[in-house]
DNA sequence: CTGTCATCACTGCG
DNA sequence: TCGCAGTGATGACA
């Protein structure tokens, strides 16, 4: 374990995509890799990793505490047809976040394309997962109230390129994503010239995502060859689409508190 | 209403 | 071993 972070980090342009970039850009990129081993500036310019956030025993302590607290949902929870083949996703995924302990509303993270597509029930926070969102608080100053867990058990779990869905987003918010377990190899796209980053998400590093880089980059977490074991990511986010029992949507403020605005019917009054 | 665009993961091939 | 094209029904959006 003595390798050095920038070792770690590798920037792939492929040669046919080359020709096609504009090489200023490239190397820009190229330069804000290797700027610093520890706080690497990444995608657009708003995101970044830190590789040692924890270390290697804190992170081995959290991850025995995810397995103690996190139950995950069934894989075929998430079953979809694609091309006439029903396929499940390949990964484990589990909801927390604030839940209302009165009225059991709950933020909602709309994940899919869809509009009418339902969502399992988010989970109170266990401990665990609570004081993690505390410290990403001290660290960003950004206050989750949303957390995907996502389990991928070996090399062939997997998410493939995509970029966040952002409707429920409060305004400017980066996703913050921990990372425990076996190491993953991770890739940005940029969208436009097809441009691929990668690093590694070691165990107990902190990968901040920010909205430009988002709305710029896909990103995934790639299928490999090589055998590997599991790794658990926390991904916490900041919403702002509360559900409420009986069905309906409001909207918190940029602060995260609830809009005083909201009529009878549910809906979030116009300003 | 209509066309365009993005979307998921898996398979097969070079 | 790897990356990528090809596989299409569905819904959002202009």
């Amino acid at each position: 374990m003595s390798e050095i972070a920038a070792k770690d980090i590798e920037k792939i342009v492929s040669t046919s995509q080359k020709r096609s970039l504009e090489t200023d850009e490239a190397d820009f990129k190229c330069k804000m890799l290797k700027h610093s081993d520890n706080h690497l500036l990444l995608g657009s310019g708003d995101s970044w990793y830190e590789r040692n956030f924890f270390t290697s025993n804190e992170a081995q302590s959290i991850l025995d505490e995810l397995n103690e607290q996190v139950e995950f949902l069934p894989r075929d929870t998430f079953k979809f047809k694609i091309f006439g083949q029903i396929n499940l996703l390949p990964r484990d995924k589990a909801f927390y976040g604030d839940v209302h302990e009165k009225d059991g509303s709950y933020p909602l993270y709309r994940y899919e394309a869809s509009k009418d597509a339902e969502y399992p029930q988010v989970k109170q926070w266990t401990p665990v997962l609570q004081r993690l969102r505390n410290i990403l608080l001290e660290k960003t100053g950004q206050r989750c109230n949303h957390l995907v867990v996502n389990q991928y058990r070996n090399n062939n779990d997997h998410i493939g390129y995509h970029v966040d869905k952002t409707r429920d987003f409060v305004q400017n918010a980066s996703v913050l994503t921990l990372s425990f377990g076996e190491k993953r190899l991770f890739r940005l796209k940029n969208i436009r010239t097809k441009e691929i980053q990668e690093l590694r998400l070691d165990s107990g590093s902190l990968f901040v995502l920010g909205p430009k880089t988002n709305s710029e980059w896909k990103h995934s977490i790639i299928k490999s060859g090589k055998l590997c074991g599991r790794r658990v990511s926390l991904t916490y986010r900041t919403i702002k689409t509360i559900k409420h029992k009986d069905g309906t949507l409001t909207e918190t403020d940029s602060k995260g508190h609830l809009t005083d605005g909201t009529s009878e019917d549910g809906k979030v009054k116009e300003e």
